[in-house]
DNA sequence: ACCTGAACACCGTTCAAGT
DNA sequence: ACCTGAACACCGTTCAAGT
């Protein structure tokens, strides 16, 4: 005879869960990565105290919301990579990266996280930042970017426009060209003799 | 016989509304624009309707604060359109803005109102718009700047970078930097025949 | 007119009590 | 082990009552 009781306990554990991470998918869209916890859990039909139980942090519980779109942007670079044109490519990227979080709110807070919470293997941070990296250094071999740019300086700039245009996904692709395409232009080298 | 009772109690609401924005001058400069107004208020030793009496609007508050800020960088803006380099002149003033705001909290989100509060006079927006217009126009005349910029695209940028840095003022130069520069260069027109 | 303290409706987090 | 509802300490805003 199976320890019924037992199990169905960890049944209805195990749904619990996944009705609270179906809720937050919905409600995180809604809200972005500030949603409010207490709603989730209510519209969950859960306590509250349930929702910290399994989701201790919200941190924790917007990776696993959103680690499938941070892992599609990885995925993606990769691909980029066997673009024959390197700078193009890495613009591209961004591109693709700033359009995803204006249409996934809390995706751009999602990216920054630094420590991998328990079992969700490495930082999202860090998988972003190593995709990041390859396209820079290839369009800097090919002299299609700026020497100056720094992986950690680009992913910022990335991270504070997402952020600002959360809620406005129509400013995002404006402002990323812009700084793709910089401010100040250099003159070019008119024969001034 | 002055009218003395009157007159007492009206100095002692200008004293209260005094000590409210002297207050609120701190606590903003350490919490930034979402500074708690209970704390301003407690600090104050007001009750929390009074500060709402005297300040009905975040908005309002945030502003009288931090508007000499604000039109000291339409002064500097004006000042910088006398350097003999256009391109230099803008980029050196958006250092001033990311300077000024990453050591103001606050700043940043004062810059973007839209609508001028009671008696405040134009909305900062525009005061920091119409600076930043001027600037970009003699750039572009100059060959210095990026044709496609466009102002709202530097404000709204500008903002991004100013609040996303606003609690780690050593990073807001190197992105402004890497904004002004632009990400991916133009390959020199080498002669490749 | 102006101020005050209390009230209201929220929030995130923790905890004692139940099964 | 897991869940629940209540409690706690906040917050912004409004309001009745006082002078």
């Amino acid at each position: 005879m199976p320890p019924t009781t037992e199990k169905r306990l960890r049944a209805h554990a195990r749904r619990n869960r996944d009705t609270i991470l179906a809720t937050a998918h919905v409600v995180v869209r809604e809200q972005g990565a500030n949603a409010s916890l207490e709603e989730i859990s209510r519209r969950a039909g859960v306590g509250s105290a349930t929702l910290y139980r399994h989701f201790p942090t919200r941190a924790y519980l917007l990776e696993l919301v959103l680690r499938d779109r941070v892992e599609s942007l990885v995925t993606q670079a990769e691909t980029l990579l066997a673009d024959p044109a390197p700078g193009e490519a890495l613009a591209d990227w961004l591109r693709i990266v700033i359009d995803l979080t204006a249409t996934n709110p809390g995706l751009a807070t999602a990216m920054t996280y630094r420590t991998s919470e328990a079992g969700l293997g490495e930082p999202c941070r860090d998988l972003v930042r190593a995709a990041a990296e390859k396209l820079i250094t290839r369009a800097k071999q090919a002299g299609a970017c700026n020497p100056d740019v720094q992986v950690d300086d680009l992913l910022d700039l990335v991270h504070a426009i997402a952020t600002a245009t959360e809620h406005h996904p129509a400013r995002a692709d404006a402002l990323m060209l812009l700084a793709v395409k910089g401010i100040t232009t250099p003159l070019p080298p008119l024969p001034e003799d």
